[in-house]
DNA sequence: CGGATCCTTGATGGGATTCAATTCGGGTGG
DNA sequence: CCACCCGAATTGAATCCCATCAAGGATCCG
């Protein structure tokens, strides 16, 4: 039910059967939730993290005239708010961008857990560390990258965390979110989304229809969009 | 010499004498950097995590075109590179953005510390999860909101950051980056940031000038900037 | 078949960039 | 003491990328 969890670990770490034990110990109440439906709203006091088993989830942020920022994607085998573990509450909202199936991980558990297992504490601090590295790159793509290449580069981004978790080929993958959800995560407008999306189809990088992404020429791609995966942190030294 | 680090740790949580002796007791060597002095670079492994006793730096990625993009800004008390400690090697470069002192904590020693006293390892992963939620306020600034809000929500996280080290008055600090770096903080051109703040000037609610920032009217500037200083977590549930 | 939702495209406007020139302030040395 | 210089700040003009507004088209489903 968690292989995605264990596979999106051991892609960066060793882990021992002993361990994995472990951490299946600290499983909850598995839930499903519909897609569109925010499952964590910002502040509420939190006593349980959630795991991703199946589905896409976000984190966002609303202004006050209804503008949404997404801040992070997540996908099957992601913790979406493990940093509520030290942080108590959110400083942002959980949505489900699909319909998503999740397990619960009472903080109770994650505390005998991680002091149990220093290691694994050590793992899932690595983790949420992860999550920051992402945010620096998406602050990096809507500073800097133009709309086009910040397009790209999310499309990249997936491609190699889904591979990671069995959910995506080298040439595409299935991604069930409409053009207003990817600009949300973009910061631009569903019309630009749109633009930008043609243009990708027009160079022969990439096409997005039907909540499928075919990638064409994935070092086209990545060139455009200036990826480096090592913001992934997919070869870390030994922890 | 680490005074503005308690202070920070205790703006949040209780830190017993013990528990702040063992911190000092985990310091290695002080050094000095020169401003625009980067003093780490991506992609190298660290032993060590740096915090910063007097001076503002920053963490940033460059484009190929040298377009640069600053991440997050660190005051005196901050660890620049706490995440190292999980992560081996960062993703991105840190700088000194005004002369620096800085205290070494050696990665063995912060080991050391964080399996003697899970508390203070959680503080820390805290810590780390702050860093994160000041990232997911700049994606939301970046991707949604207009230049001018932008500019004046970066004042008022320095106001509420600084003012907890002792480095602000309620109406004012020092603050001795040029234009040039406020641009590549807000993802924007100096010639447009040096417009923003003479828009806030104009507005009447605060003036950036000779290293100094001088808030007129915070609230205005908070209307402004739709700042909510909760992502700070300055009110947090025990830990 | 009618309605809802999402996608697509065109026309227009505006906020931010780009390019360029001028001013300002702080040092430095003749 | 002042001419000179240099980096930073400031301002104007032209341009461009993306947003806004609006209208049609596609797909799905009850």
């Amino acid at each position: 039910m968690i292989e995605t969890h264990f596979a999106r670990i051991r892609a960066r770490h060793a882990l021992s059967t002993e361990e994995e034990a472990a951490i299946r110990s600290a499983m909850g109440t598995s839930l499903s939730f519909e897609a569109h439906h925010t499952f964590v709203e910002a502040d509420t006091l939190l006593d349980v993290s959630i795991l991703i088993v199946e589905g896409i989830a976000g984190r966002y942020k609303d202004l006050r005239d209804g503008q949404r920022q997404i801040t992070e994607l997540h996908v099957p085998g992601d913790f979406t708010d493990l940093h509520s573990f030290t942080l108590k509450r959110l400083d942002h909202n959980l949505i489900a961008l699909t319909p998503c199936r999740v397990v619960l991980f009472p903080h109770a558990k994650l505390a005998e857990l991680t002091e149990r297992y220093p290691r694994i504490a050590r793992l899932y601090w690595f983790s949420t560390n992860l999550d920051a590295a992402i945010h620096r790159e998406w602050v990096l793509s809507m500073g800097r990258r133009s709309a086009i290449a910040r397009t790209a580069h999310l499309f990249c981004e997936l491609q190699v965390r889904l591979s990671l978790v069995g959910r995506a080929d080298p040439d595409g993958f299935d991604f069930r979110l409409s053009q207003v959800d990817l600009a949300e995560c973009l910061g631009m407008t569903s019309v630009h989304v749109n633009r930008s999306l043609r243009r990708l189809r027009e160079l022969g990088l990439m096409t997005f229809r039907n909540g499928r992404a075919e990638l064409h020429d994935v070092p086209g791609l990545r060139e455009l969009a200036e990826f480096d995966p090592s913001y992934l942190y997919l070869d870390p030294p030994p922890l």
